[in-house]
DNA sequence: CGCACATATTGACATTCTTCGATCCAGGCG
DNA sequence: CGCCTGGATCGAAGAATGTCAATATGTGCG
């Protein structure tokens, strides 16, 4: 249950109602945490768009496990996608959700 | 200690360094929560762009320390600024700080 | 078929966050 | 001066989160 459509505005435009604010919060606290964001940055700037995990675990000083996991919670916010090549799974990042923050977070325009 | 310049690129172009990554995510995370959200979206929408605590709080099923802490939050990011009227304490969006993380959660460009 | 390799899932523990009630500080007013 | 009101701070309880070790799943190869 991925979730709704979502807010084209910014939240500077029109109040937020509180689910919108829950649902757009909840997307927000997954790229809110370092690993997920450099894990995000790697991704999108590794050739290709696309690393697999092995790629990305020499980066950090974690477990496996622990990149697995927090590849779980970009991948249930939609902020990332997969695709199975054999062994390796491929990640990518979906530039609509990015872009979808990217709005949301825009400062009021100063018309 | 507020801290550090500002990464004035999208994570998405380059790569983000550990210290940059954990810097953003700090900001992130304080507009990662739904009650802080919507108190930046109110405050945003609010006439003139101000607002105290006392109009915020009606607004919420929450206890006015609760407020205060959210408030606080939200200062310590950089993300609201305060002014003291008196007795009341009138809190204001900063558009800079809003518009780096809109900018750093911009999608790489399809050039 | 069975082993080896890449990644995911599970369960547990420590840390951090949200929220509250109680208390404290600052400015206006009688 | 004393009190009331708008807010902030403090300390604590409960929930959520990050991390790991151990285990499971799925894919290619001999």
């Amino acid at each position: 249950m991925p979730a709704e459509p979502a807010s084209l505005a910014s939240v500077t435009e029109t109040a937020l109602s509180t689910a919108e604010a829950e649902e757009l919060a909840h997307v927000l606290r997954a790229i809110a945490d370092p690993v997920r964001l450099r894990l995000l940055s790697l991704i999108a700037t590794h050739p290709g768009g696309q690393a697999c995990v092995y790629d990305l675990s020499s980066e950090f000083d974690l477990t496996g496990p622990t990149i697995s996991h927090h590849l779980k919670v970009l991948r249930a916010a939609g902020l990332v996608g997969t695709t199975r090549d054999g062994n390796r799974i491929h990640h990518w990042v979906v530039p609509a959700s990015l872009a979808r923050l990217s709005i949301a977070l825009a400062p009021k325009e100063s018309v």
